[in-house]
DNA sequence: GTGCTCAATATTGGCACCAATTCAGCAAAT
DNA sequence: ATTTGCTGAATTGGTGCCAATATTGAGCAC
């Protein structure tokens, strides 16, 4: 049985084990089973699993209980669109409203990650990348739209960092990491939707 | 005691219900008179104010409750500022996929909205909006894209239809309306963008 | 009157149990 | 062999109760 940190939200620890591949998608998620992994109350589980269920992570059948989402390709490609016209949009309030210290933040961050590239610790080479695209939505001052892009991640499909397309493809990231905040810092906004778009339609981030 | 109709969410009720003013912000939302009102369980009265919560339409502490959120211009700003984001992006792909068809019955909607306008039926000129908007944005294909938006829409400030800002306004939009499906019309993505976002800036919609 | 302590009160959150529902397996009938 | 119907098991969802926590208000010292 795991214990869970009190000050981590159950939900996102269950949230971060769908996304692992603990639970295979289509198995159903059985109170009981869960009540005893986290070591949670029952009232604990249900919150946490209608809390997944409102994000779209998890499904529900009245009286069956909840499931993990069996992929669905048209709606992956769905939100992914909606992904590129969110960020390319932001793109221009980006190049903006961006702050020079905000530009060094994203250099080092690009730069971690290609360093991390080598080391085959795929967990914090994940979140490397989302923390630097975090930092560059964050540049267009929405806290909202960081937020709103974090929940959009999630419901992508649960296979992320374990099985990484390819190393060729993990470089291209970190190479188009860097054309973005070259982008950014000329305040080039055209350029920086493109890379934006590019780097999202490969969809690996 | 209000009577739910069965296939009603009680989430959705009483999201309604706090966006019609029933609540007045600030005010807890105490699991015992939702109980009451709503003639429903514990269980149920905890899970929809879960939802909520996940949707952002209230907030939580823990140990004190639920309670109805006090409006936040900013963050009001920004979930606007992601609207327009969206749908201007999304006009784009609606000038590509629209069907004839479906500008039919644009046309029919924005014509119900103004019909209804000397009506003060203000609830049914809600919702007459919404679903020109809704019909609006399916144009693009893109379902999941209709469902953020929705969602969106409900985090806005709980004083929507109530005191909509005036009557010329209502009467603005009306003609915006019948500007969006022409523009759709003749696949003229610019002009509805444009259309779009000075619709959504006023954000009476 | 002001500030402090402490008890009374109200509300949420957890727990154990029970009812309701679904499902799998199996047997009987066609 | 297929269908139908039944029964038991597993699981969710509802209920009542109690503990934990927060709020309120009264009493009291100063």
């Amino acid at each position: 049985m795991r214990r869970r940190k009190p000050n981590k939200d159950l939900s996102d620890l269950l949230a971060a084990d769908i996304r692992a591949g603990v639970y295979s998608p289509g198995s159903w998620l059985k109170q009981i089973d869960l009540q005893r992994r986290y070591d949670a109350s029952r009232s604990e589980i249900r919150k946490s699993l209608e809390t997944l269920f409102t994000k779209r992570i998890i499904r529900y059948e009245p009286n069956r209980g909840y499931y993990v989402h069996r992929e669905d390709g048209a709606a992956t490609d769905e939100i992914r669109d909606i992904r590129i016209m969110l960020e390319t949009s932001a793109a221009e309030v980006m190049v903006e409203k961006v702050q020079q210290d905000q530009i060094n933040g994203l250099y080092t961050l690009a730069q971690r990650f290609v360093d991390q590239i080598r080391s085959d610790k795929i967990m914090e080479i994940y979140e490397t990348n989302i923390a630097f695209h975090t930092a560059l939505l964050a540049t267009s001052g929405n806290a909202s739209l960081v937020d709103l892009i974090s929940e959009l991640r999630l419901r992508t499909p649960p296979a992320p960092a374990s099985q990484w397309s390819s190393y060729a493809r993990i470089e291209k990231s970190g190479q188009e990491h860097f054309a973005m905040v070259d982008a950014l810092a000329d305040k080039d906004a055209a350029r920086l939707k493109a890379v934006i778009r590019a780097h999202i339609a490969q969809s690996d981030n």
